[in-house]
DNA sequence: GTCTATATTGAGATAGAC
DNA sequence: GTCTATCTCAATATAGAC
Protein backbone atom coordinates (compact mmCIF):
# COMPACT_ATOMS: atom_id res chain seq x y z
CA UNK A 1 0.00 0.00 0.00
CA UNK A 2 1.58 3.23 -1.15
CA UNK A 3 1.36 6.44 1.09
CA UNK A 4 -1.06 7.92 -1.19
CA UNK A 5 -3.49 5.35 -0.84
CA UNK A 6 -3.06 5.48 3.10
CA UNK A 7 -3.95 9.32 3.05
CA UNK A 8 -6.73 8.72 0.85
CA UNK A 9 -8.21 5.94 3.39
CA UNK A 10 -7.49 8.37 6.21
CA UNK A 11 -8.89 11.65 5.61
CA UNK A 12 -12.01 9.99 4.78
CA UNK A 13 -14.97 12.08 6.31
CA UNK A 14 -13.04 15.30 6.51
CA UNK A 15 -12.41 15.73 2.45
CA UNK A 16 -15.85 15.14 1.94
CA UNK A 17 -17.79 17.48 4.31
CA UNK A 18 -15.57 20.57 3.26
CA UNK A 19 -16.24 19.51 -0.20
CA UNK A 20 -20.25 19.59 0.63
CA UNK A 21 -20.56 22.89 2.74
CA UNK A 22 -18.12 24.65 0.21
CA UNK A 23 -20.78 23.57 -2.31
CA UNK A 24 -23.30 24.65 -0.41
CA UNK A 25 -21.77 28.00 0.24
CA UNK A 26 -20.73 28.83 -3.37
CA UNK A 27 -24.18 28.45 -3.86
CA UNK A 28 -25.82 30.46 -1.82
CA UNK A 29 -23.51 32.63 -1.32
CA UNK A 30 -21.08 33.05 -4.16
CA UNK A 31 -17.76 31.77 -4.52
CA UNK A 32 -15.97 35.17 -3.62
CA UNK A 33 -18.80 35.69 -1.06
CA UNK A 34 -17.90 32.48 0.68
CA UNK A 35 -15.63 32.57 3.61
CA UNK A 36 -12.78 29.45 4.28
CA UNK A 37 -13.60 30.60 7.95
CA UNK A 38 -17.36 29.94 7.22
CA UNK A 39 -16.76 26.57 5.11
CA UNK A 40 -14.44 25.22 8.09
CA UNK A 41 -17.19 26.14 10.37
CA UNK A 42 -19.47 24.66 8.16
CA UNK A 43 -17.66 21.31 8.31
CA UNK A 44 -16.91 21.24 11.84
CA UNK A 45 -13.08 21.60 11.52
CA UNK A 46 -10.43 24.24 11.18
CA UNK A 47 -8.82 26.14 8.84
CA UNK A 48 -5.72 24.44 8.43
CA UNK A 49 -7.71 21.77 7.58
CA UNK A 50 -8.66 23.02 4.59
CA UNK A 51 -5.12 23.82 3.79
CA UNK A 52 -3.88 20.88 4.28
CA UNK A 53 -5.78 18.84 1.77
CA UNK A 54 -6.86 21.56 -0.65
CA UNK A 55 -3.29 23.81 -0.49
CA UNK A 56 -6.38 26.71 -0.91
CA UNK A 57 -10.11 27.98 -1.59
CA UNK A 58 -9.11 27.66 -5.69
CA UNK A 59 -8.20 24.14 -4.95
CA UNK A 60 -10.83 23.41 -3.16
CA UNK A 61 -12.95 24.90 -5.79
CA UNK A 62 -11.30 23.10 -8.58
CA UNK A 63 -11.47 19.78 -6.93
CA UNK A 64 -15.33 19.90 -6.68
CA UNK A 65 -15.79 21.05 -10.14
CA UNK A 66 -13.34 18.26 -11.50
CA UNK A 67 -15.54 15.01 -10.78
CA UNK A 68 -18.94 15.90 -12.25
CA UNK A 69 -17.33 17.72 -15.01
CA UNK A 70 -15.42 14.38 -16.10
CA UNK A 71 -18.77 12.03 -15.23
CA UNK A 72 -20.62 14.62 -17.20
CA UNK A 73 -18.42 14.93 -20.52
CA UNK A 74 -18.54 11.06 -20.74
CA UNK A 75 -22.54 10.86 -20.48
CA UNK A 76 -22.37 13.42 -23.35
CA UNK A 77 -19.70 11.04 -25.27
CA UNK A 78 -22.79 7.79 -24.67
CA UNK A 79 -25.80 9.71 -24.77
CA UNK A 80 -24.59 10.70 -28.57
CA UNK A 81 -24.46 6.76 -29.40
CA UNK A 82 -27.98 5.88 -29.11
CA UNK A 83 -29.87 4.62 -32.26
CA UNK A 84 -33.27 5.56 -33.70
CA UNK A 85 -35.22 8.06 -35.21
CA UNK A 86 -33.87 11.91 -35.17
CA UNK A 87 -37.05 12.93 -33.55
CA UNK A 88 -36.50 10.06 -30.65
CA UNK A 89 -32.74 11.06 -30.56
CA UNK A 90 -33.51 14.67 -29.64
CA UNK A 91 -36.14 13.31 -27.16
CA UNK A 92 -33.39 11.20 -25.67
CA UNK A 93 -30.71 13.12 -25.62
CA UNK A 94 -32.40 16.06 -24.04
CA UNK A 95 -33.98 13.58 -21.34
CA UNK A 96 -30.96 12.44 -20.88
CA UNK A 97 -29.41 15.39 -20.19
CA UNK A 98 -32.26 16.99 -18.23
CA UNK A 99 -31.24 13.37 -15.73
CA UNK A 100 -27.97 14.08 -15.58
CA UNK A 101 -28.53 17.69 -14.36
CA UNK A 102 -31.41 16.58 -11.81
CA UNK A 103 -29.17 13.93 -9.85
CA UNK A 104 -26.18 17.06 -10.01
CA UNK A 105 -28.22 19.75 -8.53
CA UNK A 106 -26.02 21.69 -6.70
CA UNK A 107 -23.17 21.10 -8.98
CA UNK A 108 -24.87 22.04 -12.04
CA UNK A 109 -26.63 25.35 -9.72
CA UNK A 110 -23.16 26.34 -9.45
CA UNK A 111 -21.77 25.88 -12.96
CA UNK A 112 -24.34 27.65 -14.53
CA UNK A 113 -23.87 30.75 -12.14
CA UNK A 114 -20.03 30.92 -13.13
CA UNK A 115 -20.90 30.66 -17.05
CA UNK A 116 -23.35 32.70 -17.14
CA UNK A 117 -22.69 35.32 -14.38
CA UNK A 118 -19.34 37.25 -13.84
CA UNK A 119 -16.58 34.66 -12.49
CA UNK A 120 -16.20 36.23 -9.02
CA UNK A 121 -12.76 35.69 -8.61
CA UNK A 122 -13.40 31.56 -9.37
CA UNK A 123 -10.51 29.75 -11.17
CA UNK A 124 -11.10 29.75 -15.17
CA UNK A 125 -12.68 26.78 -15.97
CA UNK A 126 -13.84 25.78 -19.69
CA UNK A 127 -17.49 25.72 -19.54
CA UNK A 128 -17.89 27.24 -22.98
CA UNK A 129 -16.68 23.94 -25.16
CA UNK A 130 -18.28 21.88 -23.03
CA UNK A 131 -21.55 23.63 -23.88
CA UNK A 132 -21.52 24.14 -27.50
CA UNK A 133 -20.24 20.38 -27.67
CA UNK A 134 -24.17 19.90 -26.34
CA UNK A 135 -25.68 22.98 -29.11
CA UNK A 136 -23.51 21.00 -31.69
CA UNK A 137 -24.97 18.01 -31.19
CA UNK A 138 -28.18 18.80 -31.58
CA UNK A 139 -27.27 20.65 -34.79
CA UNK A 140 -26.24 17.66 -36.46
CA UNK A 141 -28.96 15.64 -35.31
CA UNK A 142 -31.38 18.49 -36.61
CA UNK A 143 -29.53 19.02 -39.94
CA UNK A 144 -29.56 15.03 -40.39
CA UNK A 145 -33.27 14.77 -39.43
CA UNK A 146 -33.48 17.62 -42.15
CA UNK A 147 -31.33 15.91 -44.92
CA UNK A 148 -33.30 12.61 -44.77
CA UNK A 149 -36.70 14.09 -44.70
CA UNK A 150 -37.81 13.20 -40.89
CA UNK A 151 -37.55 17.13 -40.31
CA UNK A 152 -38.91 20.26 -42.34
CA UNK A 153 -36.05 20.88 -45.19
CA UNK A 154 -35.67 24.08 -43.43
CA UNK A 155 -35.36 23.18 -40.01
CA UNK A 156 -31.88 24.40 -39.57
CA UNK A 157 -29.75 26.94 -37.09
CA UNK A 158 -33.66 27.89 -35.99
CA UNK A 159 -35.04 24.08 -35.44
CA UNK A 160 -31.37 23.14 -33.10
CA UNK A 161 -32.02 26.67 -31.39
CA UNK A 162 -35.39 26.14 -30.38
CA UNK A 163 -35.03 22.53 -29.06
CA UNK A 164 -31.74 23.97 -27.20
CA UNK A 165 -34.04 26.81 -25.77
CA UNK A 166 -35.86 24.30 -24.34
CA UNK A 167 -33.86 21.96 -22.94
CA UNK A 168 -31.92 25.17 -21.56
CA UNK A 169 -34.70 26.35 -19.77
CA UNK A 170 -35.43 23.15 -18.30
CA UNK A 171 -32.23 23.15 -16.91
CA UNK A 172 -32.71 26.07 -15.28
CA UNK A 173 -36.23 25.70 -13.47
CA UNK A 174 -34.23 22.78 -12.14
CA UNK A 175 -31.94 24.89 -10.12
CA UNK A 176 -33.79 27.95 -10.07
CA UNK A 177 -37.33 27.29 -8.72
CA UNK A 178 -38.45 25.15 -6.21
CA UNK A 179 -40.15 22.80 -6.82
CA UNK A 180 -38.66 23.26 -10.26
CA UNK A 181 -41.95 24.16 -12.57
CA UNK A 182 -40.69 22.02 -15.83
CA UNK A 183 -39.90 18.43 -14.83
CA UNK A 184 -38.92 15.34 -17.72
CA UNK A 185 -42.82 14.72 -18.55
CA UNK A 186 -43.38 18.28 -19.13
CA UNK A 187 -40.29 19.10 -21.40
CA UNK A 188 -40.95 16.01 -23.46
CA UNK A 189 -44.29 17.43 -24.30
CA UNK A 190 -42.72 20.75 -25.17
CA UNK A 191 -40.21 19.39 -27.28
CA UNK A 192 -43.16 17.34 -28.84
CA UNK A 193 -45.00 20.37 -29.58
CA UNK A 194 -41.89 21.80 -31.76
CA UNK A 195 -41.43 18.66 -33.29
CA UNK A 196 -44.81 19.19 -34.74
CA UNK A 197 -44.02 22.02 -36.07
CA UNK A 198 -40.42 21.03 -37.56
CA UNK A 199 -41.79 17.33 -38.59
CA UNK A 200 -42.14 17.19 -42.64
CA UNK A 201 -46.12 17.13 -43.44
CA UNK A 202 -46.00 14.08 -44.97
CA UNK A 203 -49.36 13.27 -44.54
CA UNK B 1 -34.87 76.36 -6.72
CA UNK B 2 -35.12 73.68 -4.18
CA UNK B 3 -31.80 72.63 -2.39
CA UNK B 4 -32.58 69.41 -3.87
CA UNK B 5 -32.38 70.38 -7.52
CA UNK B 6 -29.28 72.58 -6.88
CA UNK B 7 -27.74 69.41 -5.67
CA UNK B 8 -28.97 67.68 -8.70
CA UNK B 9 -27.65 69.52 -10.88
CA UNK B 10 -23.92 70.18 -9.42
CA UNK B 11 -22.81 66.47 -8.77
CA UNK B 12 -23.56 65.81 -12.41
CA UNK B 13 -21.13 63.74 -14.13
CA UNK B 14 -19.61 62.54 -11.05
CA UNK B 15 -22.84 60.13 -9.69
CA UNK B 16 -22.76 58.89 -13.24
CA UNK B 17 -19.70 57.72 -13.87
CA UNK B 18 -19.70 55.68 -10.05
CA UNK B 19 -22.78 54.49 -11.26
CA UNK B 20 -21.48 53.31 -14.93
CA UNK B 21 -18.40 52.46 -13.28
CA UNK B 22 -20.33 50.25 -10.64
CA UNK B 23 -21.84 48.48 -13.57
CA UNK B 24 -19.01 47.13 -15.09
CA UNK B 25 -17.08 46.22 -12.16
CA UNK B 26 -20.20 44.07 -10.40
CA UNK B 27 -20.78 42.74 -14.11
CA UNK B 28 -17.19 41.56 -14.37
CA UNK B 29 -16.03 40.78 -10.96
CA UNK B 30 -19.48 40.40 -9.00
CA UNK B 31 -21.03 42.01 -6.70
CA UNK B 32 -18.89 40.72 -3.80
CA UNK B 33 -15.59 40.52 -5.62
CA UNK B 34 -16.00 44.10 -6.96
CA UNK B 35 -14.71 46.53 -4.55
CA UNK B 36 -15.45 49.99 -3.81
CA UNK B 37 -11.72 50.80 -4.26
CA UNK B 38 -11.78 49.71 -7.34
CA UNK B 39 -14.79 50.99 -8.33
CA UNK B 40 -13.91 54.91 -7.24
CA UNK B 41 -10.80 54.82 -9.23
CA UNK B 42 -12.42 53.65 -12.43
CA UNK B 43 -14.54 56.30 -12.08
CA UNK B 44 -11.28 59.07 -11.14
CA UNK B 45 -12.67 60.07 -7.34
CA UNK B 46 -11.75 58.75 -4.01
CA UNK B 47 -13.73 56.78 -1.41
CA UNK B 48 -15.76 59.26 0.35
CA UNK B 49 -17.41 60.15 -2.61
CA UNK B 50 -19.04 57.42 -2.90
CA UNK B 51 -20.48 57.28 0.35
CA UNK B 52 -20.69 61.32 0.12
CA UNK B 53 -23.61 60.15 -3.12
CA UNK B 54 -24.95 56.91 -2.20
CA UNK B 55 -24.14 56.02 1.85
CA UNK B 56 -22.59 52.89 1.02
CA UNK B 57 -22.40 50.25 -1.79
CA UNK B 58 -25.73 48.68 -1.33
CA UNK B 59 -26.98 52.04 -1.89
CA UNK B 60 -25.44 52.22 -5.18
CA UNK B 61 -26.48 48.88 -6.25
CA UNK B 62 -30.07 49.94 -5.32
CA UNK B 63 -29.31 53.22 -7.43
CA UNK B 64 -28.24 51.26 -9.79
CA UNK B 65 -31.20 49.14 -10.73
CA UNK B 66 -34.13 50.74 -9.81
CA UNK B 67 -34.09 53.23 -12.60
CA UNK B 68 -34.28 50.51 -15.42
CA UNK B 69 -36.57 48.10 -13.51
CA UNK B 70 -38.62 50.88 -13.35
CA UNK B 71 -38.49 51.42 -16.97
CA UNK B 72 -38.80 47.58 -17.79
CA UNK B 73 -42.18 47.47 -15.37
CA UNK B 74 -43.55 50.25 -17.34
CA UNK B 75 -43.12 48.88 -20.83
CA UNK B 76 -44.32 45.75 -19.53
CA UNK B 77 -47.72 47.37 -19.27
CA UNK B 78 -47.52 49.20 -22.02
CA UNK B 79 -46.53 45.64 -24.33
CA UNK B 80 -49.33 43.80 -23.18
CA UNK B 81 -52.09 46.41 -24.26
CA UNK B 82 -50.74 45.44 -27.61
CA UNK B 83 -54.07 44.25 -29.86
CA UNK B 84 -54.64 41.83 -32.56
CA UNK B 85 -54.16 38.02 -33.10
CA UNK B 86 -52.79 35.74 -30.49
CA UNK B 87 -49.61 34.93 -32.70
CA UNK B 88 -48.94 38.42 -33.54
CA UNK B 89 -48.93 39.66 -30.09
CA UNK B 90 -47.13 36.98 -28.85
CA UNK B 91 -44.18 37.65 -30.96
CA UNK B 92 -44.82 41.35 -30.62
CA UNK B 93 -44.36 40.67 -26.77
CA UNK B 94 -41.36 38.55 -26.92
CA UNK B 95 -39.55 41.21 -29.39
CA UNK B 96 -40.26 44.43 -27.53
CA UNK B 97 -38.60 42.19 -24.42
CA UNK B 98 -36.04 41.31 -26.70
CA UNK B 99 -35.37 44.91 -27.37
CA UNK B 100 -35.50 46.03 -23.89
CA UNK B 101 -32.99 43.70 -23.38
CA UNK B 102 -30.81 44.40 -25.89
CA UNK B 103 -30.82 47.87 -24.82
CA UNK B 104 -29.86 47.38 -21.66
CA UNK B 105 -27.61 44.38 -21.84
CA UNK B 106 -25.14 45.35 -18.97
CA UNK B 107 -28.27 46.20 -16.42
CA UNK B 108 -29.86 42.81 -17.76
CA UNK B 109 -27.05 40.99 -17.61
CA UNK B 110 -26.37 42.04 -13.56
CA UNK B 111 -30.39 41.09 -13.06
CA UNK B 112 -29.97 37.86 -14.76
CA UNK B 113 -26.86 37.18 -12.85
CA UNK B 114 -28.58 37.89 -9.08
CA UNK B 115 -31.35 36.31 -10.12
CA UNK B 116 -29.80 33.02 -11.41
CA UNK B 117 -26.87 33.00 -9.63
CA UNK B 118 -25.81 33.55 -5.81
CA UNK B 119 -26.71 36.61 -4.26
CA UNK B 120 -23.34 37.33 -3.52
CA UNK B 121 -24.10 39.36 -0.65
CA UNK B 122 -25.70 42.09 -2.83
CA UNK B 123 -29.33 43.83 -1.33
CA UNK B 124 -32.63 41.52 -1.61
CA UNK B 125 -34.24 42.41 -4.90
CA UNK B 126 -38.00 41.13 -5.99
CA UNK B 127 -36.96 39.63 -9.83
CA UNK B 128 -39.07 36.74 -9.02
CA UNK B 129 -42.30 38.93 -9.29
CA UNK B 130 -40.97 40.62 -12.49
CA UNK B 131 -40.03 37.33 -13.96
CA UNK B 132 -43.85 35.75 -12.82
CA UNK B 133 -45.62 38.59 -14.68
CA UNK B 134 -43.81 37.78 -17.96
CA UNK B 135 -44.82 34.22 -17.67
CA UNK B 136 -48.19 35.07 -16.69
CA UNK B 137 -48.79 37.48 -19.97
CA UNK B 138 -47.53 34.83 -22.10
CA UNK B 139 -49.95 31.87 -20.42
CA UNK B 140 -53.01 34.26 -20.67
CA UNK B 141 -52.15 35.07 -24.12
CA UNK B 142 -51.56 31.15 -25.12
CA UNK B 143 -54.81 30.49 -23.09
CA UNK B 144 -56.53 33.11 -24.87
CA UNK B 145 -55.41 31.86 -28.48
CA UNK B 146 -56.91 27.62 -27.12
CA UNK B 147 -60.13 28.85 -26.09
CA UNK B 148 -60.91 31.00 -29.10
CA UNK B 149 -59.38 28.39 -32.21
CA UNK B 150 -56.18 30.44 -33.00
CA UNK B 151 -54.37 27.79 -31.31
CA UNK B 152 -54.71 23.81 -30.58
CA UNK B 153 -57.02 23.73 -27.67
CA UNK B 154 -54.37 21.51 -26.09
CA UNK B 155 -51.62 24.23 -26.03
CA UNK B 156 -51.94 25.60 -22.63
CA UNK B 157 -48.65 25.19 -19.96
CA UNK B 158 -46.62 23.28 -22.44
CA UNK B 159 -46.90 25.87 -25.10
CA UNK B 160 -46.69 28.94 -22.80
CA UNK B 161 -43.48 27.23 -21.41
CA UNK B 162 -42.57 26.68 -24.88
CA UNK B 163 -42.60 30.61 -25.88
CA UNK B 164 -41.12 31.40 -22.49
CA UNK B 165 -38.12 29.32 -23.49
CA UNK B 166 -37.07 30.64 -26.73
CA UNK B 167 -37.50 33.92 -25.24
CA UNK B 168 -35.70 33.08 -22.36
CA UNK B 169 -33.00 31.48 -24.18
CA UNK B 170 -32.70 34.46 -26.67
CA UNK B 171 -32.06 37.31 -23.88
CA UNK B 172 -29.62 35.03 -22.24
CA UNK B 173 -27.69 34.78 -25.54
CA UNK B 174 -27.39 38.85 -25.52
CA UNK B 175 -25.49 39.18 -22.61
CA UNK B 176 -23.92 35.66 -22.32
CA UNK B 177 -22.06 35.08 -25.51
CA UNK B 178 -20.27 38.07 -28.47
CA UNK B 179 -21.75 38.59 -30.46
CA UNK B 180 -25.45 36.83 -29.35
CA UNK B 181 -25.73 33.78 -31.27
CA UNK B 182 -29.63 34.82 -31.46
CA UNK B 183 -31.11 38.27 -32.34
CA UNK B 184 -34.75 39.44 -33.46
CA UNK B 185 -35.45 37.86 -36.58
CA UNK B 186 -33.72 34.79 -35.65
CA UNK B 187 -36.35 34.04 -32.27
CA UNK B 188 -39.01 35.91 -34.24
CA UNK B 189 -38.02 32.10 -37.14
CA UNK B 190 -37.42 29.95 -33.98
CA UNK B 191 -41.13 31.54 -32.56
CA UNK B 192 -42.96 30.82 -35.68
CA UNK B 193 -41.40 27.35 -35.81
CA UNK B 194 -43.15 26.87 -32.72
CA UNK B 195 -46.29 27.87 -33.51
CA UNK B 196 -46.70 26.12 -36.42
CA UNK B 197 -47.03 23.21 -34.00
CA UNK B 198 -48.77 24.96 -31.86
CA UNK B 199 -51.09 26.14 -34.22
CA UNK B 200 -54.62 24.87 -34.83
CA UNK B 201 -54.88 22.80 -38.29
CA UNK B 202 -57.34 24.55 -40.00
CA UNK B 203 -56.70 23.78 -43.96
C1' DG C 1 -3.86 15.22 10.69
C1' DT C 2 -5.46 18.63 13.56
C1' DC C 3 -5.07 22.24 16.61
C1' DT C 4 -4.04 27.47 18.66
C1' DA C 5 -2.26 31.58 17.61
C1' DT C 6 -0.88 34.91 14.51
C1' DA C 7 0.91 37.28 10.29
C1' DT C 8 -0.64 40.06 6.54
C1' DT C 9 -3.43 42.05 3.41
C1' DG C 10 -7.41 44.35 1.75
C1' DA C 11 -12.09 45.18 2.62
C1' DG C 12 -15.87 48.80 3.90
C1' DA C 13 -16.34 52.92 6.11
C1' DT C 14 -15.34 57.60 8.45
C1' DA C 15 -13.04 61.98 10.60
C1' DG C 16 -11.84 66.21 9.65
C1' DA C 17 -9.32 69.64 6.72
C1' DC C 18 -10.24 72.49 2.72
C1' DG D 1 -18.15 68.28 -2.73
C1' DT D 2 -13.76 66.39 -2.58
C1' DC D 3 -9.63 65.35 -0.52
C1' DT D 4 -5.81 62.80 2.85
C1' DA D 5 -5.30 59.94 6.42
C1' DT D 6 -6.94 56.53 9.23
C1' DC D 7 -10.05 53.26 11.83
C1' DT D 8 -11.84 48.69 12.26
C1' DC D 9 -12.71 44.35 10.94
C1' DA D 10 -12.66 40.20 8.33
C1' DA D 11 -10.38 37.94 4.68
C1' DT D 12 -6.69 34.36 3.13
C1' DA D 13 -3.02 32.07 4.63
C1' DT D 14 0.81 30.12 7.67
C1' DA D 15 3.97 28.83 11.77
C1' DG D 16 4.65 25.71 14.94
C1' DA D 17 2.98 22.78 18.88
C1' DC D 18 0.86 18.21 19.59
Amino acid sequence: MTQEEKTARQDGGVRERLLAAALGLFNSKGYAAASVREIVEASGVTKPVLYYYFGNKEGLYLELMNGPLAEFESSLKRVTAFQGGVTERILHFCLTILELVRENVEVARLVYAIYYGPPQGAPHIDFNTLFDRMVESIGEMVREGAENGELRPDAGQDGAWAVISILNTAMEEQFCHTPPRIDGPQMERMLRLLMEGLAAKTA
